[in-house]
RNA sequence: GGCGGAGUAGCUCAGUUGGUCAGAGCAGAGGAAUCAUAAUCCUUGUGUCGGGGGUUCAAAUCCCUCCUCCGCUACCA
């Protein structure tokens, strides 16, 4: 049997300088959608999260706060990680920049880079606030009466020139708009493409890449003075995952990253820095990053001063963890901005989840249980109804293929909910109630493609709402193994006759608490 | 300013290469049914397809122009 297809797919890794929020959630369910997905269309997958959790701000946090940076950013880590476990995500590694073997592969990544003669010495220079231990951009600056300047903190400036290491990132515009040109699909959606294209035409400058104005990073080799800055150091994680530089290690092989789920904010990072680093290293490139848009509460972007913030924690707790889930893949095009409301959110929990498919999975089956002994029916030849409701059912697994290609993970679940909603055409339309007295070995028929419709909803809807699906492929009798795309169809129907257990809803109604 | 994207029913949006393309879902209104989580099914839209001009036998779909909104325009992530 031939080695299985493998998938290696990230987030971004977090900056946990402050508690996760509900874009970090997003991020992470949209992600373990995909790898889920991947997984039961028999794919070997790699799917890993984290934590970027050096820099100037965390030593800045933990100072105000009285304790260190690595006392932060394991508490703070703890909470990212606890996030991701109460969103359902599926992550094989949850990594942090802290880790040990992290520091290995990112010096190493560094030395790569030296070697090829990509990095050099010199001097960083800008408008630098002491108390803010900041640079800020002249644009951003204030004219004071006194004829001295201030950052937008309100605290002075002065002009600074700092020891700093430079990466020759100039080297490599060609390269990268090559990369864009050869590979349309490295950037997407197109419209984040366009944009990066647009950036490196305009011509790139040096990056600088070290600081010595903290240290709360990790050293650059040969001159621990200086800190890695930034990106080297957050972007290596997703070699480092794969065991870098071991090229030995049994992750290796999940190199290069078949995509970055990433915020539309850090595109320019993961495009044009990231490909830079790893031509200059001589490693292979990621084949796709894909920048995923905003969630806004009822337009309005979250924040503290608008009070607006709302922890993931409560919304899984108020509505369920996959209700949330299925939410935000189904309500937002992904790629794209979307907004979120309490009424939104109830709306599709009972509109889609619990009317569509919970109901229907619950009328069918506990007329099965009522009428057919508790066991999956015997149907008969199957009418024309039947072949075309069954019809719909086997296409998913190749409509779903089609649009999670390109991450369209709403179109996705508009398909299989498509189907859901034929179901209950169908069901209604051959009115099974009915034929319960006058043709009772027709209504098995009808019972039976019902049940083999929600066996492959069931299936399909496995990324996106794990439980109740599992939930749903338990009430059909599915065994675990027999739970992947390629079971769906006519290869691996109910067996009629097999015991089935007791119904009970998959999906409640979300009833308003009293005022 | 430059580059790019968008403006289609109350709301969210589909509409490949111009010719049943004027649509879907939700919301609203009316009706049917009663197996089911008061769920489901059926019926129901006189929309200037942002404004104007042009090309064409034919344009939401191509060209020009104007209006509005949004994104990007480098070292906080």
């Amino acid at each position: 049997m031939a080695a299985k297809e493998q998938f290696y797919i990230t987030t971004a890794i977090s900056y946990p300088n402050g508690a996760p929020h509900i874009g970090h959630a997003y991020e992470i369910i949209a992600s373990d959608a995909v790898a889920r997905f991947k997984r039961i269309d028999g794919y070997d997958v790699f799917f890993m999260t984290g934590t970027d959790e050096h820099g100037l701000k965390i030593q800045q946090t933990a100072d105000r706060s009285g304790t260190t940076p690595k006392a932060l950013v394991d508490e703070m880590a703890a909470k990212f990680q606890a996030m991701a476990d109460r969103m359902g995500a599926s992550y094989d590694r949850f990594i942090r920049t802290t880790d040990k073997d992290h520091l290995a592969s990112t010096q190493e990544l560094w030395r790569r880079m030296e070697e090829r003669g990509d990095i050099y010495l010199s001097k960083y220079s800008g408008w630098y606030s002491v108390r803010d231990e900041a640079y800020y951009d002249e644009s951003e600056l204030t004219k004071q009466p006194d004829g001295s300047w201030h950052a937008p903190t309100g605290t002075p400036v002065e002009w600074i020139e700092e020891e700093s290491y430079f990466f020759r990132l100039s080297a490599y515009q060609d390269r990268l708009l090559d990369l864009y040109r050869d590979n349309p699909g490295f950037v997407s959606p197109e419209t984040r493409r366009n944009e990066i294209v647009s950036f490196v035409r305009r011509g790139l400058q040096d990056l600088s890449i070290s600081r010595t104005t903290f240290n709360w990073g990790l050293p650059v080799p040969g001159d621990p003075k200086h800190v890695m800055y930034v990106w080297v150091d957050a972007l290596t994680n997703y070699i480092t995952g794969c065991g870098f530089p071991d090229e030995n290690s049994d992750r290796w092989h999940y190199w290069p990253a078949d995509v970055h789920i990433i915020g539309k904010d850090i595109v320019r990072f993961h495009t044009v820095y990231w490909p830079a680093f790893l031509m200059s290293a001589g490693l292979p490139l990621p084949k796709g990053v894909f920048g995923h848009g905003f969630l806004f509460n009822r337009g309005e972007k979250m924040s503290k001063s608008v009070g607006n913030v709302i922890d993931p924690f409560s919304l899984a707790d108020t509505y369920g963890v996959d209700q949330l889930r299925y939410f935000f893949l189904r309500e937002v095009p992904f790629g794209q901005d979307g907004n979120y409301s309490h009424e939104a959110i109830v709306n599709r929990i009972n509109a889609d989840l619990a009317n569509d498919l919970g109901n229907l999975a619950q009328r069918s089956l506990s007329m099965i249980a009522k009428n057919c002994d508790s066991a999956v029916p015997l149907p008969g030849e199957f009418s024309q109804a039947d072949k075309d409701m069954l019809w719909l059912a086997d296409g998913l697994p190749a409509k779903a293929r089609a649009a999670m290609a390109d991450y369209a993970l709403h179109t996705t679940l508009a398909e299989i909910w498509a189907v859901v909603a034929e179901a209950n055409r169908y069901f209604a339309s051959q009115e099974p109630w009915k034929l319960r007295k006058d043709d009772p070995a027709r209504m098995a028929s009808v019972l039976y493609v019902t049940a083999e419709v929600l066996r492959a909803v069931g299936i399909l809807a496995q990324p996106f709402v794990p439980e109740a699906a599992a939930r749903l492929l338990d009430l059909l009798g599915v065994a675990p193994e027999d739970r992947a795309l390629a079971h769906v169809g006519p290869t691996h129907r109910l067996v009629a006759g097999r015991a089935l257990p007791q119904p009970a809803p998959i999906f409640p109604r979300y009833i308003e608490a009293e005022a």
